[in-house]
RNA sequence: GCGCUCUUAGCUCAGUUGGUUAGAGCGUACGCUUCACACGCGUAAGGUCGGAGGUUCGAAUCCUCCAGAGCGCACCA
């Protein structure tokens, strides 16, 4: 036996020789694997983590997930392709970098200039991208590295270039002036989904316009009012019938205003006044009601600074001064009828935190509702088809209702940002002339200063990753992908779009099961951030338990979808549960043998027809326990697998066999005792392989010693049928 | 407002989509330096499965209602 059994197992002395060695074996590589396999593809795309620094448990966990199904898979003999990369994460990664230059240098991404910014950006990536790379590796992920993917390298710019022409051509890229979320503190649009909203106390002002307007008006934004072109109320309101279709004029804090009054049935007669006088340029529902009555949409009052445009006495305001001044106006007018304190949802920026201003902007948008030409569907159908026909199937289940939900109220996405890092819109300008898709070769165009929303390349990353637009023999292979495994906060993000540019681009969905993996929280339940200082690095969990036991407890209990807490008790326990494969393997490989002048003899066997009532029963029972866990991961009941697994191995295996093998091996009965150590050799060979996915550097460890052993790795071993 | 989820042992959670005395980990109590392992072994306490009805031979599991917790979307003019 050799001398490290002797010793408690040492994770970190390891971990890291083991990776090395399965790297430099080139069996992650589905190309490389031995032949003899039936070689059909099984194939994950791994969720590109961010590139603005490291990895938290979150990644860890759905890292985890992915490596057990591919190691699963590669055993059972699969040409497993797991793709690893690295998401640009445009907003994220530019803000990031910009605050950390102002803090350093105290200068704006204005000072450097567009290309200085960009340079310092893709340094702080490739560094990012580096620690990223190690952080997978710590934690025995078995992907392919020679297919590693980036989101903004030159391969996936072209797939974005070419996604857009293509979408451009069809008619559903366009380029409008409508009202978007304007975040004035990233100076960027965002997309609705990047809207967060934060309940906080608001006033409600009622008040009229002038003295003699005969209806008044409740309002959180005193200053956007003299913006107002109209006043809705509700088709039905007696209140207001005689009043509609009559216009009036007043001058409200020095501006001249134009008030025509509609009736619209989106207004509530039970909030406020039951009258909404109506913003178009500086809020949704009152753009969309403008636009039915065809009333002025575009008068903007309110600036990119968030600062009034009006003239007088409220000219270059900030929003929240000018709301003082405009409510001061009011009641020193007698206009002011009643102020109430009331809870409001402000829209604020996901990711600067600053306070959304709907602005009318001219920008590029994907259009959901159009019906395609040739395919006689819209995006919008494209995106709810497969799933509601079950082609892609969600787990767990119910997210495929709140999919549904979503893609029904889904209304047009922006996607250009105004920001510097990213996918540069492939438009170019030059007069009234437009070209799409390439640079043109002749002079004097200039190309659309914005870059694409970060989920639109996000989007193409099934296929892109496989050389699309090329048609790839991968792209043949390997598309689509078997399941994806992500987070359920990305349902919307990322799992839609990549739905709609893969039916959009390939006319196929981009996988067949979506795994969504639930949030991981702290001992008290808090989601892990740097605010609370409860961060936990997969990397010092790995480094202080070993990446088997982190592995191990991300995994076992963890349903689908649940959110789960952490603890380092918890992880403990599975280091002990390392170390319990430790000493079991001890026993075995001390006991399971002859020793004759030195040499040692293994059974062979155990031959079925020998085995005594009680052996043949230990052998069906393992024999069940491998169809059970075989038909758990097969249905991604990963959690029961993992449970089941440990406690085989420690309640039945070590507590039970073990302990009743003791009086057979240390007795005099020959044929009994070789009958006992082939069946512990059986027994054990056969849990390794199957905790291989869920703790493969201990597994393989052990294996390594095994007489049983018939591979070069246990990584691709033979899973047991 | 629309939609979704959860409520099981002190704590954190399973319970494989109705089937024998409801499970695990941690914790607790007691006892063990037993020659694989103290990163261990053994034993024990602890649950009317949120409440009330219903379907069924049979319900933690399915249906209805109620109570509490959480989440998503929309919106608050």
């Amino acid at each position: 036996m050799p001398e490290k059994f002797l010793k408690p197992f040492d994770p970190s002395a390891t971990e890291g020789r083991i990776y090395a060695e399965w790297e430099k074996s080139g069996y992650f590589n589905p190309d490389n694997l031995p032949e003899g396999s039936n070689k059909q593809p099984f194939t994950i795309m791994m969720p590109p983590p961010n590139a603005t620094g490291v990895l938290h448990m979150g990644h860890a966990l759905g890292l985890t997930i992915q490596d057990i199904l591919i190691r699963y898979k590669r055993m059972c003999g699969f040409a497993t392709l797991w793709l690893p990369g690295t998401d640009h994460a445009a907003i994220a990664t530019q803000s990031k970098v910009e605050k950390e230059i102002s803090k350093k240098e105290g200068k704006s991404r204005h000072d450097l200039g567009r290309d200085e910014l960009l340079k310092r950006i893709d340094a702080f990536v490739a560094e990012s991208r580096s620690t990223i790379e190690k952080q997978i590796r710590v934690l025995g992920a078995s992907c392919d590295w020679s297919r590693e993917a980036f989101t903004l390298d030159d391969t996936r710019n072209r797939a974005v270039n070419t996604l857009f022409k293509h979408m451009y051509d069809a008619g559903l890229i366009y380029r409008g002036n409508r009202i978007v979320n304007w975040d004035p503190k990233g100076q960027t649009t965002i997309s609705d989904d990047e809207i967060v909203y934060e309940e906080r106390p608001a006033k409600l002002y009622t008040f009229r316009y002038s003295k003699d307007f005969p209806i008044p008006i409740a309002t959180t934004r005193p200053e956007t009012k003299v913006g107002d072109v109209a006043v809705a109320v509700h088709p039905d309101d007696a209140r207001y019938q005689s009043y509609v279709g009559k216009e009036f004029d007043a001058v409200f804090c020095d501006v001249p205003i134009h008030i025509k009054i509609v009736a619209d049935k989106e207004v509530d007669p039970a909030f406020g006044t039951g009258a909404v006088g109506l913003t178009p340029a500086h809020s949704h529902i009152d753009w969309d009601i403008a636009e039915r009555h065809a009333l002025t949409h575009e008068v903007m009052v309110i600036n990119e600074y968030a600062k009034m445009t009006v003239s007088g006495c409220l000219e270059g305001k900030k929003t929240t001064d000018a709301r003082e001044i405009v409510v001061e106006w009011l009641t020193n007018e007698g206009l002011l009828e009643k102020t109430k304190d009331i809870q409001q949802n402000v829209a604020t920026a996901e990711r600067t935190g600053g306070v959304i201003e709907p602005l009318p902007k001219l920008q590029w948008f994907v259009e959901v509702n159009k019906e395609i030409l040739g395919r006689n569907k819209t995006l919008k159908e494209m995106m709810l088809d497969p799933v509601r026909s079950g082609s892609i199937a969600m787990m767990p289940e119910h997210f495929e209702k709140t999919y549904v939900h979503w893609i029904e109220n889904l209304r047009d996405w922006c996607i250009s940002r105004q920001i510097w890092y990213g996918h540069r819109v492939p438009v170019w300008y030059k007069g009234e002339e437009i070209v799409v898709g390439a640079a043109p070769a002749d002079e004097g165009w200039t190309q659309d200063e914005d870059t694409l929303d970060t989920w639109f390349s996000s989007g193409s990353w099934t296929f892109s990753t496989l050389g699309w637009p090329d048609n790839t023999a991968d792209l043949e292979r390997f598309h689509p992908t078997d399941v994806l495994v992500t987070a359920y906060e990305l349902i919307f993000f990322w799992i839609a779009r990549m739905i709609l540019m893969t039916e959009f681009a390939l006319n196929t969905i981009p996988f067949r099961t979506v795994y969504f993996t639930g949030i991981i929280r702290d001992a008290k339940g808090q989601k892990f951030s740097k605010s609370l200082g409860n961060g936990a690095d997969p990397i010092d969990i790995v480094e202080k338990f070993g990446a088997d036991a982190a592995r191990m407890t991300l995994v076992v209990g963890n349903t689908p979808g649940t959110d789960m807490r952490l603890s380092d008790d918890k992880i403990k326990g599975y280091k002990h549960f390392a170390n319990k494969l430790w000493n079991i393997a001890r026993f075995v490989l001390a006991n399971a043998n002859e020793e004759k002048n030195g040499n040692k003899t293994w059974p062979s066997g155990p031959e079925r027809d020998h085995l005594s009532p009680r052996e043949h029963e230990l052998l069906t029972e393992c024999d069940a326990l491998t169809q059970d866990v075989t038909k758990d991961l097969e249905e991604y009941r990963i959690y029961l697998a993992a449970d089941k697994l440990y406690h085989y191995a420690w309640h039945e295996l070590a507590d039970k066999i073990l302990e009743e093998s003791k009086p057979i091996l240390s007795g005099s009965d020959a044929p009994a005792k070789a009958s006992r150590q082939a069946l512990l050799l059986t027994l054990f060979d056969r849990t390794l392989r199957l905790l291989h996915p869920f703790m493969p550097f201990v597994t393989e460890e052990i294996y390594q010693s095994m007489p049983t052993r018939d591979s070069e790795f246990l990584m691709i071993a033979k899973w047991p049928e």
